[in-house]
DNA sequence: CGCGCGCTCGGG
DNA sequence: CCGAGCGCGCGA
C-alpha cells in the first residue's frame, strides 16, 4: 500500500503529497511520522492508494502510525484541500486548524491510570500476611479498583501481592475533566410558545440557515439548547460556537449540566492537556457536543445534527491570521456536507446576515419580546457639547452624575463604559505641540497613570514618562483625551465612599483576570464597574440599574464602513447591562453628537429602524452587503522591499483590473492607515468589487508575491482598515 | 522549511 | 589553486 502523505511544514514549496509504502493498518486521515529530505516529519495521510506513479526505489516507508483511529474524517480531509485552494495557503497550514495545537507540538500526552485487579486463588496467600489477604478479598469483591488509590489504603501489601504475581495490572487511558467540580442540577425550563415555535420552524424549514434575532433576554439559548438536545436524540452530533469572550465557567457548568460528558468544551482557558482531552473524546465520538470558540467549527465530528453559531455579528468570527477564513463560511459547509441546519442568533445581527435573512436566502426568526416581559432600560441622550459650554469639563454630565448618586444611595451597582484603556489618549507638549508616539508603529502613545509610562497599544512597548518636552523642552504636557484609569480617578475624587472596580487589558492579566473582576463585581464587592468593551458581552448583574456610555462617538469616528453597525452593536449590548432583574434599569448615553441616527435608533432599541436607514446608506455608497471591500496588505520590515512588493502586486493585479473593469468600482494603492505597526511599514491595495469572481485570482497574486520579507495577504471586507 | 550541491568570486 | 558565500532545487 502506499500513502498521500502532506507534510507538516507550512511553505508553498513542499505543499504537495508525498508518496511512501505502509501497512493496511494506515488510513486517509491519519498522522503518521516518515521521513522527509535529511529529516524525520509527522504528517497527514490525505489518501491510500495501492500503488505509486513513482519508481519503487524513491519510496520510504512510514515510521510510525501515531493515530488508531483517523485525526480527520472523511469531511475534514475535504474541507481542508478546499480552503486551501480557496485562500491559496500550502495544506499543512489549513491541516493545522482541525488538530489541537498541543498534539502538533507533543507536549502532552494522554493521561493514564493503572487499575488492578486479582489474578488467582486467594488461598495461596499465607494467612500471616493478613494486609494481602484484605487486599486480595477487597478486590475479588470490588473486581477491579485504581492502583494509586490502592497503594495508599493498603500500602506495601500491594507490593506483596504484586511480587506474589496475583495481581494483574492494567493501563487505561482517563480524560480529564476541566469541570468536573462545576457539575450542578440543570434547571429544565419548559420553553415558551414563542421558543417551541421558533424550534419547530427551525427544523421544519427546507432552508439551510436560519437566523434568530431575539433582543437580550428573549431566550435564545434555550431555544440552542434544544435543538442540540434533539440531534443528540436523532443519535447526531452537534456544534455550538460562541464568541472569545463568552466563554465563561458559568457558561460551561450550565452547558455540562445540561448535556454532562456528552459535550467537550474547547477553550484556550483549559490547560493544554484538558484541551488535548477533549478534542480526544469527540473524535472517539464519547462526547457529540463540541463547544467553543470559532476554531471548534473544526471539530472532529461526523454525522452532525445542528451547528449553531451564537452572537453571530461578533468579530471574533473571523480569523486574523492565515488562512483568514470566516467561521460562517466553513460552518455553512459543514453544514450543507452533513444535511443540517445552521442556526445563528444575535440581538444586533450584521447587516449582511439580517438583510440575507430579509432576501430570503435566509430563515428569519424574530423574538421581540423579553422573557420575563420586562421592558428594557430607559435610554437617555446626553448632549456633551452642552456639559462643556456650562463649564463641566469632567467626563461625566450633569444627568450621569445626579443618577450615578441616586444610585449608590440604594445601594444598587453602576457600570460605567469607555472604550479607551490607559488614562489618556496621548501626552502633547503644550508649547510646541510634540506628542509622544512610538518607535516601532506609526500612532501616539497612551499614558498609563498607574505604572506612569507611556505605552504603544499596537505593540505594547513600554517608554518612561516625559518629564519635559524632547522637541522644545518644555514643561507643559497636557493630557489629551480620556481613558478608565483617569475615570476611576475622577469617580474617586467625586465618591470617596464608593468602591470602584475597573476592568480593562491592564486589569485583566493571567487567563482568567476579567472573570475575577467579573465575580467580585456580581458578589457586590464594589458599587461601579468602569470598564472598556469587555464590561458590555453576557454576565448578568441583577444589581445593576445604571449603565453609562461616556464617550458613545468613539467606535461612531473609526474611519470604517462599519462603524456605525459596530457602535449600534455596542451600545445594545451595553444597555443590555442594565436592569435585568425586578428594578428597571437606566442608560445615559453622552456624545458630541446626539442627533446622530445610529444613536438615536440604539437609544430607542429600533434595529430595524437602524437597519433600514444603514442599507440604504450601503447601497447609495456601494459598500458590502452591496459590494465587497478587498485589501491585498503588503507589510515588510525594509521600506523598501514593501514598496518594490507593493508594485510588483499591484502590476498584476491591474492586469485583473483592466480584463474585468467592470467588477471593480474601486481599485487603487496606498498607505495603511497605520503606517508602521511593530517596525514593519504597511502598504494596501484596497479594491472594492461588485462580486467575488475575481477573488481566486487575488489570492494566487499574493501568494506568489509572499515571501520571507515581505508578507503579502488578502483581506475580504476586513473588520477594521487600520 | 532545511540542507547540500555547485557556481562564483576573492585571497594567496 | 583553494576556501567561503550564496542561490537553487530537492525531498517520496
Amino acid at each position: 500500500m502506499v500513502a498521500e502523505v502532506i507534510v507538516d511544514i507550512a511553505h508553498s514549496e513542499v505543499d504537495r503529497v508525498f508518496d511512501y509504502l505502509c501497512g493496511d493498518e494506515v488510513c486517509a486521515g491519519m498522522r503518521v511520522t516518515v521521513p522527509f529530505a535529511r529529516s524525520v516529519t509527522t504528517g497527514i495521510v490525505m489518501r491510500v492508494k495501492e500503488e505509486s506513479e513513482l519508481p519503487p526505489e524513491k519510496l520510504k516507508k512510514i515510521i510510525r502510525v501515531l493515530d488508531e483511529l483517523p485525526a480527520l474524517n472523511a469531511e475534514c480531509l475535504a474541507l481542508a484541500e478546499k480552503l486551501a485552494r480557496r485562500y491559496r495557503c500550502p495544506k499543512a497550514l489549513v491541516l493545522r486548524l482541525f488538530l489541537p495545537a498541543e498534539m502538533r507540538t507533543g507536549k502532552v500526552s494522554e493521561r493514564v491510570k493503572s487499575v488492578a485487579s486479582l489474578e488467582g486463588d486467594i488461598g495461596l496467600i499465607p494467612p500471616r500476611a493478613k494486609r494481602q489477604r484484605e487486599l486480595a478479598e477487597f478486590l475479588s469483591a470490588r473486581g477491579e479498583a485504581d492502583l494509586t488509590a490502592l497503594r495508599e489504603e493498603f500500602g506495601s501489601a500491594v507490593k506483596g501481592l504484586e511480587e506474589r504475581g496475583m495481581l494483574h495490572i492494567e493501563k487505561r487511558r482517563v480524560f480529564r475533566d476541566p469541570y468536573e467540580r462545576l457539575q450542578k442540577s440543570a434547571p429544565l425550563r419548559p420553553l415558551t410558545p414563542a421558543q417551541e415555535d421558533a424550534v419547530h420552524t427551525i427544523e421544519r424549514t427546507q432552508k439551510t440557515v436560519t437566523l434568530i434575532h431575539g433582543v437580550t433576554g428573549s431566550g435564545k439559548t434555550e431555544i440552542y439548547l434544544t435543538l442540540i438536545a434533539h440531534a443528540l436524540e436523532a443519535g447526531k452530533s452537534a456544534i455550538f460556537l460562541v464568541p472569545e469572550i463568552s466563554l465563561t465557567p458559568q457558561m460551561f457548568a450550565q452547558l455540562r449540566a445540561r448535556f454532562r460528558m456528552s459535550c467537550a468544551i474547547l477553550h484556550s482557558g483549559l490547560s493544554a492537556g484538558e484541551r488535548f482531552d477533549e478534542w480526544e473524546r469527540l473524535r472517539s465520538g464519547e462526547a457529540k457536543i463540541a463547544i467553543g470558540a470559532r476554531s471548534a467549527v473544526f471539530a472532529p465530528l461526523e454525522n452532525i445534527g445542528v451547528i449553531v453559531i451564537d452572537e453571530e455579528h461578533d468579530g471574533s468570527y473571523s480569523s486574523e491570521s492565515s488562512p483568514r477564513y470566516n467561521t460562517f463560511d466553513i460552518a455553512y459547509l459543514r453544514a450543507k456536507h452533513n444535511g443540517c441546519k445552521l442556526v445563528l442568533g444575535s440581538a444586533t445581527p450584521s447587516v449582511e446576515t439580517y438583510r440575507r435573512a430579509k432576501e430570503g436566502e435566509f430563515e428569519l426568526i424574530t423574538l421581540p419580546e423579553r422573557i420575563n416581559r420586562r421592558p428594557m432600560p430607559e435610554v437617555h441622550l446626553v448632549d456633551m457639547r452642552r456639559e462643556v459650554k456650562r463649564g463641566n469639563p469632567s467626563p461625566f454630565s450633569a444627568a450621569l452624575r445626579e443618577r450615578l448618586e441616586t444610585c449608590l444611595e440604594k445601594g444598587d451597582q453602576a457600570i460605567l463604559f469607555l472604550n479607551r484603556r490607559g488614562y489618556s489618549q496621548t501626552v502633547i507638549c503644550r508649547d510646541c505641540g510634540y506628542v509622544a508616539k512610538c518607535e516601532h508603529c506609526d500612532v501616539s502613545l497612551t499614558y498609563h497613570s498607574e505604572e506612569n509610562c507611556l505605552k504603544c497599544h499596537y505593540c505594547g512597548t513600554k517608554y518612561h514618562m516625559l518629564s519635559a518636552c524632547p522637541e522644545c523642552g518644555g514643561v507643559h504636557i497636557n493630557y489629551v483625551g480620556t481613558g478608565t484609569q483617569r475615570v476611576e480617578r475622577e469617580l474617586k475624587k467625586l465618591y470617596p465612599e464608593a468602591r470602584i472596580l475597573r476592568m480593562d487589558n491592564d486589569t485583566t492579566s493571567g487567563k482568567e483576570g476579567h472573570l475575577k473582576i467579573l465575580q467580585r463585581f456580581a458578589a457586590k464587592e464594589a458599587d461601579i464597574l468602569v470598564g472598556t468593551q469587555m464590561v458590555a458581552k453576557g454576565h448578568d448583574f441583577p444589581n445593576v440599574t445604571l449603565v453609562g456610555i461616556l464617550d458613545a462617538d468613539m467606535s461612531l469616528h473609526f474611519p470604517d464602513y462599519r462603524s456605525g453597525e459596530r457602535t449600534f452593536q455596542l451600545v445594545t449590548q451595553v444597555a443590555g447591562r442594565s436592569g435585568r432583574a425586578e428594578n428597571r434599569g437606566e442608560v445615559v448615553l453622552q456624545t458630541y453628537d446626539p442627533d446622530n441616527y445610529i444613536l438615536r435608533f440604539a437609544a430607542s432599541y429600533d434595529y430595524e429602524g437602524f437597519y433600514e436607514h444603514e442599507v440604504g446608506m450601503r447601497a447609495a455608497m456601494a459598500f458590502p452587503p452591496f459590494a465587497r471591500i478587498v485589501r491585498v496588505m503588503v507589510t515588510a520590515e525594509e521600506d523598501k522591499l514593501a514598496l518594490a512588493a507593493l508594485k510588483a502586486v499591484y502590476e498584476k493585479l491591474q492586469r485583473v483590473y483592466a480584463e474585468e473593469s467592470e467588477k471593480f468600482l474601486f481599485f487603487n494603492k496606498m498607505h495603511a492607515p497605520v503606517k508602521r505597526i511593530q517596525n514593519k511599514f504597511r502598504y494596501q491595495v484596497l479594491m472594492r468589487l461588485t462580486d467575488g469572481s475575481p477573488l481566486p485570482r487575488i489570492y494566487e497574486i499574493a501568494a506568489e508575491e509572499n515571501t520571507k520579507e515581505v508578507l503579502v495577504y488578502v483581506e475580504e471586507n476586513p473588520g477594521n482598515l487600520s
